[in-house]
DNA sequence: TTTTATTGATTGACGGGTCAATAAAAAACC
DNA sequence: GGTTTTTTATTGACCCGTCAATCAATAAAA
């Protein structure tokens, strides 16, 4: 008894399954049956739907750049000073929605999944821009010289502290999280005001 | 015409090869066939010296921690300050025999394989710990309080400078690597010393 | 009757692991 | 010292399971 529009339906809930699978297995090592599955459908309907694997992964990794992306501008909007920008992208990144054992597995993974397909580099690539010109722009105001370096240097811990983040079972701590990245920055404040 | 003590000789191709197999594929998604045949024998050989692809993989972590370790052992000898003790260790992450595109891809794969292996988990654990009792030991002259945090804080950052690496088609530069890591360093013992 | 939704069954490839067979050293035995 | 036995090295062939992808068939809208 097919009901009509259940596409968009059926995307979002393999894509929604797609990151739950990976963060359960800890890999991208999970079949198309077990992700159909999980979103309660047949393998050959997620096919139907993405044509392969690789385009439901990708999906998955645009939902999740996506919902970071929008935690991003949501933290944007209610800062004033450009230093409040600067931690509301840092806070943006450990918010419990994105900070979270199965999304947190899924970065891993997508970060592998770039080393082998193009378009996930692509997308990884442009998250990685776009993370940089945010710091950037908001930092520029409040440090004198060298401020691509200092955003390098944030967007490169924010990283670290997911990598590590996947190695521990305990629940991940945001707040702990962002006063890591946080009191960095403090400091690379501190100086430029010295 | 079997030569004699072959095993070691063999173990250590197959080590080897799995690591260059995995930084060329970017992935764990490489088969026994392909690790066995770049070190230059059957598969059937590679499962009879490890007894599966699993402990080829753990063997293959076992030496890229190994090489780090000494390569940490062998700076820290030449530090006499704590200071030097500290550049040490940070230089040591990142010179060029450890700072390189197939050994990154497979530290970026160890962490994928330690969210499945146990044993996998426990080694990169102890890696992990070693690391930051080095950092705090040098740290602790240098620096009053909190020097565990700031531990952490270092051992983030060099994870995610090699997260952001694996991401790049660039030649690494260690020397660019080794100042990101540093320059952080040193703003906190500006802070110490104000 | 054309389009959309849906699945069970099937195919075809791939890959981990096993095994029997071959061969050469080394050790044991007379 | 020569023969037998055991150990080590090595591989091709094979088995078996898994899985991505396809397809034909069913059914309900439009």
């Amino acid at each position: 008894m097919p009901k009509l529009g259940m596409e968009p339906i059926r995307r979002a809930a393999l894509v929604e399954a797609t990151i739950h699978e990976i963060g359960a297995h800890g890999t991208l090592d999970v079949t198309v049956g077990a992700i159909a599955k999980r979103a309660g459908m047949s393998s050959a309907l997620a096919h139907h739907y993405f044509g392969g694997k690789e385009q439901i992964f990708l999906a998955a990794m645009r939902h999740t750049l996506t919902l970071y992306g929008a935690e991003v501008r949501r933290a944007l909007a209610t800062a004033q000073t450009p230093l409040e920008r600067a931690e509301a992208i840092v806070g943006a990144s450990f918010t419990s929605s994105n900070f979270r054992p199965d999304v947190i597995a899924a970065w891993l993974n997508f970060y592998v999944l770039a080393q082998t397909v193009p378009q996930a580099k692509r997308l990884l690539t442009i998250y990685q821009a776009r993370l940089r010109s945010n710091l950037i722009h908001a930092l520029r105001p409040l440090i004198g010289s060298n401020t691509s370096e200092v955003a390098s240097r944030i967007a490169a811990l924010i990283d670290g502290v997911y990598l590590r983040q996947s190695l521990v079972k305990a629940v991940p701590d945001p707040r702990q999280a962002t006063h890591q990245v946080l009191s960095y920055l403090d400091l690379e404040l501190e100086r430029s005001a010295r």
